[in-house]
DNA sequence: GCGTGTTGCTACAATAAATGTAGCAAAGGA
DNA sequence: TCCTTTGCTACATTTATTGTAGCAACACGC
């Protein structure tokens, strides 16, 4: 036990002005957190698995990140599956998928 | 001059993979990102308006970041309005917007 | 020219967060 | 029982962020 976070409490400022969207973008800010919901847009994936589809990102920040994202409501534990995405969470994954074609187009007009 | 950020130089780890949406959601993720792009969302702001509209966030972070976005292209530094959106910036911004109706259902959802 | 105020931006010490490596207990299969 | 995988944690090192202060450059009124 002992959560070491809790999303709540401890705020990037601006986090509880009233605005969700400030409480959102809060949570979305934190390293792995966009990644993570990304990597389970498809399907479930155990702890390992993300762990390995976020490119060895550390176990610690990876179950701070998982920890905020449940709280959040966007991410559970299933029984057998691992992490997934919630209804909510699969909203909120939906609005970033606009993201994927911007990045394209964006890779084409800056980098190369 | 003397730039102490680099964004190509200093990456989360997958975000050279070659999926340019790795890259976006590594720039994405670093902390006041998300809020600078939302904040210059209408209107440019000066560096100065910019830090107040960002709840006072330190000029150190904001003026990485604003390195960041700039060097990615979404925020340039205007003549005299301050920093602003891009076209491309503008875009992203476009993309975002959802999130704020998502943010509303959210927080009706889960907090109160 | 001299103050006064703004701009973008930087230094730097203190604090918080992320990384990397290791490992735990619990559950499942063989 | 042994072996493997699960979710999850410890902890020391490294990196990022914060907070406070301040710089040079430019514009204003005078």
């Amino acid at each position: 036990m002992t959560k070491q976070t809790s999303p709540r409490s401890r705020n990037v400022r601006g986090s509880r002005s009233g605005r969700p969207i400030m409480a959102l973008l809060d949570i979305l800010g934190r390293r792995w957190s966009l990644r993570i919901l990304w990597e389970l847009r498809d399907a479930p994936l155990t702890s390992r698995a993300l762990r390995t589809a976020c490119d060895e990102a550390s176990p610690t920040v990876l179950q701070a990140r998982l920890d905020d994202l449940r709280e959040a409501g966007f991410v559970e534990l299933g029984e057998a599956s691992g992490y997934g995405l919630t209804a909510l969470g699969r909203e909120l994954c939906e609005t970033f998928m606009p993201l994927h074609r911007f990045a394209e187009r964006w890779r084409s007009k800056s980098g190369a």
